[in-house]
DNA sequence: ACACAATACATGCACGCGCATCTAATGCAA
DNA sequence: TTGCATTAGATGCGCGTGCATGTATTGTGT
């Protein structure tokens, strides 16, 4: 890859990131009352269908442990997740989803899917 | 492009960008003083190489007009631009670049190709 | 056992962003 | 001209983010 389809490339992501992050915070807001970060967190949860570790989670998201952490207490607040303590690494916590959680992220992954779709169906990425 | 290939997409885009911006964000603020945005938008005036609207701006750099309107005041305040009103409706101001704007983006701009070469060299775009 | 580095997560803080709103200038209709 | 909607850009505000740090727990070397 030349260094004028990398920047070509970079204009891409950068034009796609701003127009589906943003629509995805007016629907997913709108619509199901989330933000990217918390469907994005719920996302991950549901597609292991297990609990996870706030590391494991770090790992998936594009957050820093902080914002992750606040998130997760976000959604602990709107009762869609849980936190639980790790009894093997007493300094770990274990977040696993809520029936309620489940729910709402099975509402709101039509919508997403259909956002991204209106976004990317059609146009190739740049290379 | 089938739904999978869309949300595969979606997810180099998150992925690359939450890269990009970081070493982005890192690289050019140590060694040149200028966040991604100030960046961006002294790198579209260069572009152009002339005065330009506010509002030219605001449609090339994807940021909100109040965004861009304060990235331009820290850069006025770095003095590295300059505002000027536009004659012809007095409601407009022009944004052009001062001869150490010009140094400073010169001075970037091979920081900013080797961080995005380091992160999309090599790698195709998920289509 | 003890001291100390390392790790997991939470939290104080500063900052940049978008939204709503404000001010000033322009366009337009009567 | 007068009155009002529209537009350009600036600004108050709330919010989410990352960085630095704090607290608690675990690992490690002696």
């Amino acid at each position: 890859m030349d260094a004028e389809h990398v920047v070509e490339t970079w204009r891409y992501v950068l034009a796609k990131h701003s127009q589906a992050m943003c629509a995805l915070e007016r629907e997913l807001g709108e619509r199901h009352g989330l933000g990217p970060s918390e469907f994005e967190v719920l996302d991950r949860i549901v597609h292991h269908d297990r609990k996870l570790r706030i590391q494991e989670l770090c790992d998936e998201v594009h957050l820093s442990q902080s914002a992750l952490s606040r998130v997760v207490g976000r959604l602990e607040k709107a009762a869609l997740v849980s936190r639980g303590v790790c009894d093997a690494d007493r300094r770990g916590v274990f977040v696993s989803i809520t029936e309620e959680g489940r729910a709402r992220h099975a509402e709101a992954l039509p919508t997403q899917r259909a956002v991204l779709n209106e976004i990317f169906s059609g146009e190739p990425a740049a290379r």
